[in-house]
DNA sequence: ACAATTTGTTCAGTGGTTGAATTATTTGGC
DNA sequence: GCCAAATAATTCAACCACTGAACAAATTGT
């Protein structure tokens, strides 16, 4: 009589009109298509759905015909019966541009409906002396060079995302990016020059602008182990950001200002911050702060290289990197076990820098874990790096336009009948 | 050609079959009676929904045949034009019932649709020493009083929330409520012997326990201002718990246990506490720390009572109460001002034992979020008492049993016809 | 009294799902 | 080699809920 279970909350969804249900029924029917693990076949997606197989049969011939989905060899079976056919992700339809403005390199890649990256290209340089013009325009020609790719490969870019090391307000307007020295920069407005990096479709925008530890988290969620809805992706670059995705959507916060990880107190009377605090994990985690404390300093190098050099340091048993290590994991552990603590979360990704420097990182943030976090007794928090690596914002920012039409996928037919 | 947008992840539901686009429309409709300041029309909702006029009918129609709602005075208005009737949810169809167990009190409340409190009894008691199965007992005598009360108003109990001080595993299993001295009790087997204290309505689940902050969380959201779609309710009682609301939804986490902002390390070499950390919040702001900073450890006073006493010590301006509270109110800015870093939440709602205590506790807070939080040039964080004061947990947790219905009235309109 | 106006209902029409029957294509037994 | 069994996919009449327009109802203002 008495038992107990969760009310999900409904997430109030629009007016819901006749058409409504095909638009839906071809998002479900799509997102399973997306998430199966061998290519179904339309009597397995009735069977998985609950729809019919009459009405399975009419919203694949939409997607196929659409051009997102189409026929493969299904998953092998024994016994008797007409074979099945299989369905999969079309590799020629729509695709996802991703773009990323960081201290020390560009990039921009096209990433397909099956989260597979078509064309990737990375462009070092440092961008700190260089205009946000500038910039950007140099940007677009990456931008051009993956619109061709994708013209050569069959796809069709959908939309486009764009990263960068800082605070995004609305309208794609970059408040602050300190690393890179930027204030109050018209992204949208300086890229507008520029021939549009993609076709209009309805329901995808044509260019987001986030901040890169959010689309390094969007990457994680779509390229990491399907099982992982709820998780910390931490970006440890110059700063130290955190995308935060929650129940399988990245959680942006009230203005989108949401994984300021880098300046969660750590000592709250210790060393000033820029940003005008005391003791934040930035000072302690920080690219900076390791580097300082691993007499790496005065070399002045790029970002990846003096990464890469502490890496090689600490493998070789240098005692002051791994001491600069373990003291950085640390406060790290200190800072996730506060969010882990709020959060409840089950898994915590080491992204960006600290994706290279995870084996030494992960010891000293799990001894944290455990002193601190009170359900350990219950529950295992996995640390892991994150599955596409340091350099991961512009492949999350694309996947994430593919996840849009996919999630969505009745804009795109109506794009152009 | 260049603009920027997010796309709302649609969260993947169900199987849309023939008959949901009724329901979603039935519970679209009865959300918008819900939210609306004044009784809306027909007509009002069918402009607000983009419904037809015909479907809007219908679907009220639905809904006062299933006594959700009623028709009442409409909004006056002026100007030519047959009179609109008026639709208020009803008061005389489901309600929820809200259990509370905490360290010194028993509640049983009956909330309405419309979120009225029609019955609410506070039973007060020292727990400590009672075995679960024992106050669980007297628990269930006020539930049979609260439904008593409910008949003879003529409401139907659709399902009910327990809130208790502790980590509530799956199947209402409390893991450990230490204030209170459980572990591991079986919250819905010892109320089994009982009888059942609701009618069994399809999609509303007949018990469920939750943590207490979490239930002030809800209570909140409903009860305070309808535009707070986001933010931190922090209930400091013996312990600190905190619930978290993301975008009208209570955040539970991987396992349920999100929230224990008690354990947030604000100095991590500081005292050490019987979680097995050190320096944790609570040590700083919890109702003993606070207490005994005030010189009134050793009157050994019910928490609500020394609460007040608290309070009215510091109003005449006692030093030791007034620097307790403000020492207690710094760590808490530290610990939230952490939380804001990482979730950019805007607003924070000091419930339980803060609501209380909120004017002297509210100046420090808001002095170290100036201090620590990125993004206090552009955006303010609120900080106010919770509007449901000190005892909101069965309040709220009445409340999300009717929100329940209000999210998915088709379950309750399936129940007898 | 009557036009204007707004609310709410009625009703034929339509889009999309349903469920059963039908066709298509393979395996396995005789 | 042929046929029964089995599974996949399509076709089609029925049905459900929404749509849009026409209509009835109830009030205000001239």
């Amino acid at each position: 009589m008495w038992h107990c279970q969760e009310v999900t909350s409904t997430s109030a969804v629009g007016a819901v009109r006749q058409g409504s249900l095909r638009e839906l029924n071809l998002a479900l029917v799509l997102g399973r298509i997306a998430a199966a693990p061998t290519p179904p076949s339309r009597a397995d997606l009735a069977a998985d759905t609950g729809l019919t197989r009459a009405t399975v049969s009419a919203v694949v011939d939409d997607l196929i015909n659409g051009r997102l989905v189409s026929e493969a060899a299904p998953a092998p079976r024994t016994g008797a019966g007409r074979p099945a056919r299989g369905l999969v992700l079309a590799d020629h339809g729509p695709a996802g541009l991703g773009l990323e403005v960081n201290v020390d390199y560009l990039a921009a890649c096209v990433v397909d409906l099956a989260g597979t990256v078509r064309h990737h290209v990375v462009h070092r340089a440092d961008l700190r002396p260089v205009s946000p013009a500038d910039a950007l325009a140099r940007l677009a020609g990456l931008a051009a060079g993956a619109r061709a790719a994708a013209d050569r490969e069959g796809l069709t870019l959908a939309g486009a995302t764009l990263g960068v090391p800082g605070l995004v307000g609305a309208g794609g307007l970059v408040r602050l990016a300190p690393n890179l020295g930027w204030r109050d920069v018209d992204v949208p407005g300086l890229l507008a020059d520029h021939p549009p990096l993609a076709e209009p479709v309805p329901g995808v925008p044509h260019l987001v602008v986030d901040n890169e530890a959010n689309l390094g988290a969007l990457g994680e969620l779509h390229a990491g182990p399907a099982g992982a809805r709820s998780f910390l992706h931490i970006s440890g670059e110059v700063g130290i950001g955190a995308g935060i995705v929650l129940d399988g959507a990245l959680f942006r916060g009230a203005r989108g200002w949401s994984g300021e990880i880098g300046h969660i107190p750590i000592r709250p009377d210790g060393p000033p911050c820029r940003c005008g605090g005391r003791g934040c994990l930035e000072r302690y985690a920080g690219q900076e702060a390791i580097l300082t404390a691993a007499g790496l300093a005065g070399a002045d190098l790029p970002a990846d290289i003096a990464t890469n050099r502490l890496a090689g340091l600490a493998t070789a048993g240098d005692l002051a990197a791994c001491g600069a290590l373990h003291d950085a994991g640390t406060a790290l552990g200190v800072a996730v076990s506060a969010v882990v603590n709020l959060l409840d979360l089950d898994t915590v990704v080491l992204g960006g820098g600290y994706a290279t420097l995870a084996p030494w990182l992960r010891p000293p943030i799990l001894t944290e874990l455990s002193r601190r976090v009170l359900t350990t007794p219950w529950a295992e928090v996995t640390v892991r790096p994150a599955v596409l690596g340091p350099r991961s914002a512009a492949v999350g920012g694309a996947g994430s336009v593919a996840r849009a039409i996919i999630a969505r996928p009745a804009g795109w037919l109506a794009r152009s009948g």
